[in-house]
DNA sequence: GTTGACGAGATTGCTAACAATCTTCAAAAC
DNA sequence: GTTTTGAAGATTGTTAGCAATCTCGTCAAC
């Protein structure tokens, strides 16, 4: 049996989940590499669970975009071109700017509204000569913060889907210290503007951050695609 | 055996497909109304497809939108809140804005041009007072036209979970010649604007239409979402 | 040497049966 | 009369096995 750290989702304790779970863990965490088979079977006995759960967890990451599934052929990890990562980034600006603005309409009267001010804290006094991993998931966290004050179930579920395969192990091998610098400032911009209640503002400061960080990806050197 | 007619989607043929086509038909044909209960053995003995498929089929469709999968308690036809159509028409405001500006900005090399010709002349000569079935399905074909023309996977595949059970209905029923009239002056400047290639435009133009169909919703008196 | 057909093994898709969970309804306790 | 309990039925979740399809290596034909 292994277990392996569960993401946000995956509330819900079943077999299928549990597949689900560790299949996720294992994509994101660049152990399983895109364009590897996962082979139901092969699943199955690394996890322990049945070849029926097995399936139906392939079916909800095929879903959420992060394996892909041919008819009798079976699944995948998903394999993002340089066009699909940039269509990626395309949709979450819009999205994650929109999360922004609901973001900050609602501060006023927000449960999250600590945790914001708990973020913005943090993010002040962030050492960017941390670990990439620390800085990476400490982003991460940041962003779901604002996508949970948007309060939006359908903002979350299409975000949930903008994952990308590759995404994790490229950023840790993109930022620097510098780039992880100007990420707080804009991160630190952000919250401001959404704790002052501005929509406009805390929208057109989010899609700027998005498109910055895409800029990142478009001039990639196709050998970190591999 | 039951045939229905099949979206867009669906090009596979296979028993989960087919069982997946016939639940959403029935969804969006209001043959299946938003709660009530989708019971696997009857939609198996209902398609005279095996329990299997199905369970696969309703999966899907969760992923979709339509139906909400509660553990252990089955399937339902998804029932939308006046909140949560208010979300979708927010993010589909955004994604086909995205989506008619790419088209704009492929207009001159694309492969859908004629399509979209031939789009803006059957819009130019449409007659508002043909049966509403007609209208939506002509309205349904036009937006979906403008994504096609957009080549982005990603928009097409979130835009295709922006759909909600009830909205078809509640279309119907909301529809006058004089919306329709409107919607036709809306649909014939997107057209246009995305053949002149002007992205901008197309997308504001985009935009301001699917905002004024959220409006028609928003105002909607409650006792049209029984 | 290259190409194409064939077959064995591997893998997916599906069906059927079983286990676990939930719902419902009636009877008993208060 | 209301609430609780329990058991039967219904429904979902899971497993195991079989059929259909694909992959890949081998061998023959050219």
């Amino acid at each position: 049996m292994i277990s392996t750290t569960m993401t946000s989702l995956d509330k819900e304790e079943s077999p299928a989940h549990r597949a689900a779970a560790f299949i996720r863990g294992a994509i994101l965490e660049a152990r399983f590499a895109p364009g590897q088979r996962l082979v139901e079977s092969e699943l199955s006995s690394l996890t322990g669970l049945g070849r029926g759960p097995v399936r139906e967890a392939l079916r909800l990451l095929a879903a959420e975009g992060l394996v892909a599934i041919e008819r009798n052929k079976g699944a995948v990890v998903a394999r993002a071109s340089k066009a699909m990562m940039a269509e990626v980034f395309e949709v979450r600006e819009l999205l994650e700017g929109l999360a922004a603005r609901r973001a900050a309409l609602r501060a006023a009267t927000s449960p999250h509204l600590e945790s914001i001010e708990r973020a913005l804290d943090e993010e002040s006094q962030r050492n960017v000569d941390d670990s990439g991993l620390i800085l990476m998931e400490a982003n991460e966290h940041l962003h779901q913060l604002v996508v949970d004050a948007a309060e939006s179930p359908v903002i979350e579920r299409v975000l949930g889907q903008m994952q990308l395969p590759e995404l994790r192990s490229i950023f840790f091998r993109l930022m620097s210290p510098t780039i992880w610098r100007h990420s707080r400032e804009d991160h630190i911009g952000i919250l401001n503007t959404i704790l002052k209640g501005d929509g406009e503002a805390a929208e057109q400061r989010m899609r700027a951050h998005v498109r910055r960080t895409a800029a990142l990806f478009a001039d990639l050197p196709d050998e970190l695609l591999r």
